[in-house]
RNA sequence: GACCCCAUCGUCUAGUCAGGUCAGGACGCCAGGUUUUCAUCCUGGAAACACGGGUUCGAAUCCCGUUGGGGUCGCCA
C-alpha cells in the first residue's frame, strides 16, 4: 500500500479541504465524522438504498466515525412498522450496524434521539415557530387540489410552475383568522432569490440559477414537517458531518442549504452517488416490481384481483395508483398468475434468491466505486479500510446481474463444504419450509453437499431438486437430441437393463456403493466411459440430462424409486425411434 | 420542455486530478480442451477512449461545442 494512502487513513482530518470545514462544529478540535442513512419506511430496502447505507457506513467506520440510522417516517400514509423492521433486518443481514438509531439486536440507542422523525414533532415545531417569528417562513392556505390545478395550467402553457406567493398578500389578521377557524395550512419557506452553488465531494459543484427554487413547503397541512425540513433539523441536531445520498437528491441540496442558512445551521459535506439503473436505462426503483406487474396486468386486460390475497378494492386502487406497492407475497402470486418474472430489486429479493450478503455488499460497492489495482473481490473490512469519496464514479451504473451471479458462484465454491451445507439448510428452512420438511436431516445434508460444486445460489440445491419430489409415474420425458443420443445411439436401454439388476442386488444402497458398482460396470462394458451408462440412468430417474452426480442422485431417490423409474423409462421406450405404425403427418 | 449532472469494450471498471507504455482487469460472448450430465476449471479470441474543434512536439487525459445518457421539476422521501 502506498505510504500516502496509509497516511490518509490514519489522519483523515488533515486531508480535508480547508474551505469545506464545517463552520459550527460542536468541538472543532475533535471532529467526529458522522454519517447517516435515513430511509423512509415504506416498502422494502432496495439495492440503491442498500448501497448508500453501505458506503455511508464504510465512510464513517474507516475514519473512526459514527454511523447513524434515522427513520424518516413523516409520511403518515405510507410509513409502516413492518417496512421499518424489514429494513433493519436487511441492514443487519448485510452486516451493517449503527452506532445510533432504533434499537435492534445489538445496534442503536444514542443520545441524539429519538431516531424516528414521527417522535420529533415538537422539535421541528420549535424551529418552525422560529422561522415564522423571524419572517423567514409563512402560512399558506391553498389546498393540494388548487395547487395541482395551477401546476397543470402552467404546464399547459409550457411554463415552469412556481408558487405565486398569493399567501404573502394575506394580512396578518386574515392569517390569524384562518388559523383560528382551523383552516388547513402549510408553511412555506420564504426563498430569497439568488443563485446557489452546491458543493459536492463526488460530482462537480453546480450552480442553481436564481429563480429555480420557489417557496417550497416545509410543513404539511397535517402538521408533519416535509422531508426537507426534518432532514435539515435532524442532520444539525444529530451532528451529521457527511451526507452521502443518491443523485436524485442533488437539487434538494439547494433547498437544504437555504434552510440551513435560514436556521443558522452549519453545513454538512455532501456527496451525491450516481443512481443505479436498469438494463433499459431507467432508474432502478423500489417501484419497479409493481411497475412490471401493472404493465402486465394492463396488457392482459386484468381488471379484477385474481387472488384472494388481494381484495378487490385494494387491487383496483393499486392498479390506479403508481405509488402503491403490493406486499411481496401478493406480488409473487400475481406474477405467477400473469406468468412474468419479478425483477430482483430489493435486498430481500436477493436474499430469497440465495445470494450471500457478503457478495451483495461487495458487488454493490463495486457499482460506482473501485479500489483500483484491478481488485474486485473484497469484504466489508476492506471496504472500510479503502473506501474513499474521490474514487467514486460519477456516471450511472447498470446493475449487472450476470456478474453478481458469477461472484456468488465464486464465493460459494470457495466456501468450506460444511458452511455451505449449513447455509443451504438455513435458507431452505426459511424460504422453502414445504421443501425442507419432505426430507430427513440426513437427506437434506446430502442434497446440499452434492449440489455444492454446481450451485450459483443457496437456492439452487432446492430449485434443482424438484425431481426428488415428483411421483415416479409423473416424471416427464422430453424428446431432445441429447436424450435420443444417450438412449438410442449410446445404447442406453441395454445399459439400463444391465445396471438395473446390479442396483437391485446392491446392499447397502449408498452413493459409495453405487459408485463402486457403476465404475466397475463401466470398466467392464463401456471402455471405462462412465457417461455412457450415467446419462441413461440420469434420464431415466430425472427425465432430464442434468442432475447432481449420478451416485448421489440415485442414493437420494432410494432403490425402490430408482428401479420404478428405470422400469417406466424402459417401457416408454424413451429416446428410441417411434414405432413405424405411429401415424400421420398433418 | 426547463434546470442540473454525466460520458473508456455489450456490462462493471483501471488509466484522467500532476498530458508521453500496442488503453489493463472482471462479467458476459465466441473457439478449443478437461469432466459421468450441468456447473466448474484451463487455453485462446473478438470487443471501447461518443463526435467535432482547439491547446500541445505529443490528448482517453486539458478547454470549447455537438450528440447521447441520467436525475429533478409532489402537502413522497
Amino acid at each position: 500500500m502506498p505510504v500516502s494512502r496509509l497516511h490518509y487513513r490514519l489522519t483523515p482530518a488533515l486531508h480535508k479541504r480547508p474551505g469545506k470545514r464545517c463552520t459550527a462544529m460542536p468541538d472543532p478540535d475533535t471532529p467526529v465524522i458522522k454519517t447517516r442513512f435515513a430511509p423512509s419506511p415504506s416498502g422494502h430496502l432496495h439495492v440503491g438504498g442498500a448501497r448508500t447505507a453501505l458506503l455511508s457506513w464504510a465512510y464513517a467506520k474507516g475514519r473512526g466515525g459514527r454511523f447513524i440510522l434515522r427513520i424518516e417516517d413523516t409520511d403518515q400514509k405510507r410509513s409502516s412498522r413492518t417496512a421499518m423492521e424489514g429494513m433493519l433486518r436487511d441492514l443487519r443481514w448485510l452486516g451493517i450496524d449503527w452506532d445510533e438509531g432504533p434499537e435492534f439486536e445489538d445496534c442503536g440507542g444514542g443520545d441524539n434521539g429519538p431516531y424516528f422523525q414521527s417522535e420529533r414533532l415538537d422539535i421541528y415545531q420549535q424551529y418552525l415557530d422560529q422561522l415564522i417569528v423571524e419572517g423567514k417562513a409563512y402560512y399558506a392556505f391553498e389546498t393540494a387540489e388548487e395547487l395541482d390545478a395551477k401546476r397543470a395550467d402552467a404546464r399547459q402553457r409550457g411554463e415552469p410552475y412556481r408558487y405565486d406567493r398569493a399567501a404573502l398578500d394575506l394580512s396578518l389578521e386574515a392569517v390569524n383568522q384562518y388559523r383560528a377557524e382551523g383552516r388547513p395550512a402549510v408553511i412555506r419557506l420564504l426563498v430569497e432569490s439568488g443563485e446557489i452553488t452546491i458543493h459536492d465531494e463526488i460530482v462537480n459543484d453546480a450552480i442553481i440559477p436564481a429563480g429555480e427554487l420557489d417557496d417550497f413547503i416545509i410543513c404539511k397541512a397535517d402538521g408533519y414537517p416535509t422531508y426537507h425540513f426534518a432532514v435539515v433539523v435532524d442532520d444539525q441536531l444529530m451532528g451529521v458531518t457527511h451526507v452521502l445520498r443518491a443523485q436524485e437528491h442533488f437539487k434538494n441540496t439547494a433547498k437544504h442549504m437555504l434552510l440551513q442558512d435560514a436556521l443558522g445551521f452549519r453545513r454538512p459535506t455532501y456527496g451525491h452517488l450516481s443512481v443505479i439503473i436498469n438494463p433499459d436505462n431507467s432508474k432502478m426503483s423500489k417501484r419497479d416490481k409493481d411497475k412490471a406487474l401493472r404493465a402486465a396486468a394492463r396488457e392482459n386486460g386484468m381488471t379484477e384481483s385474481p387472488t384472494a390475497l388481494i381484495p378487490q378494492d385494494a387491487f383496483a386502487a393499486w392498479l390506479k395508483n403508481k405509488d402503491q406497492q403490493l406486499e411481496l407475497n401478493q406480488a409473487v402470486v400475481l406474477a405467477d398468475v400473469l406468468g412474468i418474472e419479478l425483477p430482483e430489486i430489493d435486498v430481500d429479493d436477493f436474499r430469497r434468491s440465495g445470494y450471500l450478503p457478503e457478495v451483495l455488499c461487495n458487488f454493490l460497492a463495486l457499482n460506482g466505486w473501485s479500489p483500483g489495482q484491478d481488485i474486485e473481490k473484497f469484504d466489508n473490512a476492506f471496504l472500510i479500510e479503502r473506501f474513499d469519496l474521490n474514487r467514486v464514479n460519477k456516471a450511472p451504473a447498470k446493475f449487472d446481474r450476470a456478474k453478481l451471479l458469477s461472484f456468488n458462484l465464486d464465493a460459494l465454491s470457495e466456501m468450506p463444504e460444511d458452511d455451505f451445507v449449513q447455509r443451504v439448510l438455513a435458507h431452505a428452512r426459511e424460504f422453502h419450509p414445504e421443501f425442507a420438511e419432505q426430507f430427513t436431516d440426513e437427506q437434506l445434508d446430502l442434497i446440499a453437499r452434492c449440489n455444492k460444486a454446481r450451485s450459483k445460489t443457496l437456492n439452487d440445491p432446492i430449485s434443482e431438486s424438484t425431481f426428488l419430489l415428483t411421483a415416479d409415474e409423473a416424471i416427464e420425458y422430453q424428446d431432445s437430441k441429447p436424450i435420443r443420443k444417450a438412449m438410442h445411439k449410446g445404447d442406453g436401454h441395454r445399459h439400463l437393463a444391465a445396471v438395473r439388476g446390479l442396483l437391485e442386488a446392491l446392499d447397502p444402497f449408498t452413493a459409495e456403493s453405487i459408485e463402486d458398482v457403476l465404475t466397475q460396470y463401466a470398466q467392464q462394458h463401456t471402455d471405462g466411459k462412465l457417461g455412457v451408462v450415467a446419462q441413461p440412468l440420469r434420464i431415466a430417474v430425472t427425465g432430464t440430462t442434468v442432475s447432481p452426480p449420478i451416485y448421489d442422485t440415485l442414493a437420494l431417490l432410494g432403490r425402490q424409486r430408482v428401479l420404478a423409474r428405470i422400469d417406466r423409462c424402459m417401457s416408454l421406450r424413451v429416446g428410441l425411434p417411434d414405432e413405424p405404425i405411429r401415424s400421420t403427418e398433418p
